[in-house]
DNA sequence: GGTAGACCTGGACGC
DNA sequence: GCGTCCAGGTCTACC
C-alpha cells in the first residue's frame, strides 16, 4: 500500500466534481457516501492494476494506493490530476456564469469540472454505453464489462478486442453496440487508434469533432459529450433531456429542433456546452 | 441534405 | 405471468 497526499488549488472543490455528473455510479467508480471515499481501479500503460482509494480531508485529498505490481507513483498522480481535473483552470467561465443569474451558484460551488475516467478510451466507450438507453442500462452494460472483462478495472482495449461479438452482447449486455465496441477495442489494441492522445491534442473544435463522429456509435450527441470530457465546451451535447429543458425553459413545451437548443446557448461560446451542462443539473 | 426505419433492452402498463 | 408499447441515439438506405 501506498499513500500521499494532493493539495486542492484554490478555486478547487472535490465535491461538486465528483458529483459534476453520474460517472461515479459507473464501474470501476464506486463512491462511499458517508465518507466521501472514492475508489478508483485501473490499468497502468504497463498493465499493472492499479486501485485507488480517495479520501478528502480539508484542503487535501488523500490517495492510497494498492497494486499488484510497483506501481509508477507519478503516473498515478498525473492520471489522478487528469480524472479529477485538478489543473483545470475554469475562472473565464466563471466570468460568463457571474453575469447569468441561472449560473450565478457555479462559481461559489467551484463546479464546472466534469469528473472523468483516467483513459480516454474508457470515457468514449462509457458515452456509447450512454446512447439510446436508460441511465440503468448504462450502469448495467459498465458493471458487465467491468465484471467479465476487467479484472474490477474497466477492461483494456486488448481485452475486448479479444472477445467475440455475440458474446459482447451475451454477457456485456451491450445489444447493437457491441460491434461498435468491438471495432473499437480492436482499432485501439493494433494501435491503428491513438486515443490517448488526444490528451495532448491541439486539434481544433471542429476537427476534434469530426474525427470522434467517425467513430462507429459516436453521433452528434456521444461526440460532443466526449469533447466536454476533454475540456472542450464549445457544443452543447443535444439529447432528450436537452430538448425537454429547452422546450419548457424557452418554447413554452412546444417542440425544438437541435439548432433551436444550440441558439439558446450560443452566447457562451467556447463554454456553451458546460453552460447547458450546469443550467440542466440545476433545473 | 433530410428522412424513415431498424437496432436492443428494460421498464411501464394493461389484460 | 404474459404481451405490447415506449424511450433512448446512431446507422444505413433511400429520396
Amino acid at each position: 500500500m501506498h499513500t500521499f497526499k494532493l493539495d486542492f488549488p484554490p478555486d478547487y472543490s472535490y465535491r461538486s466534481t465528483i458529483h459534476s455528473h453520474g460517472w461515479i455510479q459507473l464501474a470501476p467508480f464506486d463512491w462511499n457516501r458517508d465518507s466521501d471515499e472514492l475508489r478508483y481501479a485501473y490499468h497502468m500503460i504497463d498493465g499493472t492494476l492499479c486501485r485507488m482509494h480517495i479520501v478528502p480531508e480539508d484542503t487535501q485529498l488523500i490517495v492510497h494506493i494498492e497494486s499488484d505490481g510497483t506501481p509508477d507513483l507519478v503516473q498515478v498522480e498525473n492520471d489522478l490530476r487528469w480524472m479529477l481535473r485538478l489543473d483545470d483552470d475554469l475562472s473565464e467561465f466563471y466570468e460568463l456564469c457571474r453575469r447569468e443569474s441561472r449560473l450565478q451558484h457555479v462559481p461559489g460551488e467551484k463546479g464546472g469540472r466534469l469528473i472523468r475516467s483516467v483513459s480516454i478510451w474508457e470515457d468514449v466507450v462509457k458515452v456509447i454505453t450512454t446512447t439510446n438507453t436508460a441511465w440503468s442500462g448504462t450502469r448495467r452494460m459498465c458493471q458487465n464489462l467491468v465484471e467479465h472483462w476487467g479484472n474490477g478495472a474497466f477492461p483494456a482495449a486488448k481485452a475486448l478486442a479479444g472477445v467475440k461479438i455475440e458474446m459482447l452482447k451475451e454477457k456485456g449486455g451491450l445489444g447493437y453496440r457491441a460491434p461498435y465496441i468491438h471495432e473499437l477495442a480492436q482499432a485501439v489494441a493494433d494501435g491503428t487508434l491513438d486515443l490517448e492522445a488526444l490528451k495532448r491534442n491541439s486539434l481544433q473544435t471542429d476537427e476534434l469533432y469530426k474525427f470522434l463522429r467517425s467513430l462507429k456509435g459516436v453521433g452528434d450527441y456521444a461526440a460532443s459529450s466526449i469533447l466536454m470530457l476533454l475540456g472542450t465546451y464549445s457544443r452543447v451535447p443535444v439529447d432528450s433531456i436537452a430538448h425537454s429543458l429547452v422546450s419548457k425553459l424557452f418554447y413554452n413545451g412546444e417542440p425544438v429542433t437541435p439548432a433551436q437548443i444550440r441558439a439558446c446557448f450560443a452566447d457562451y461560446g467556447n463554454f456553451a456546452g458546460l453552460a447547458y451542462w450546469c443550467w440542466m443539473i440545476e433545473e
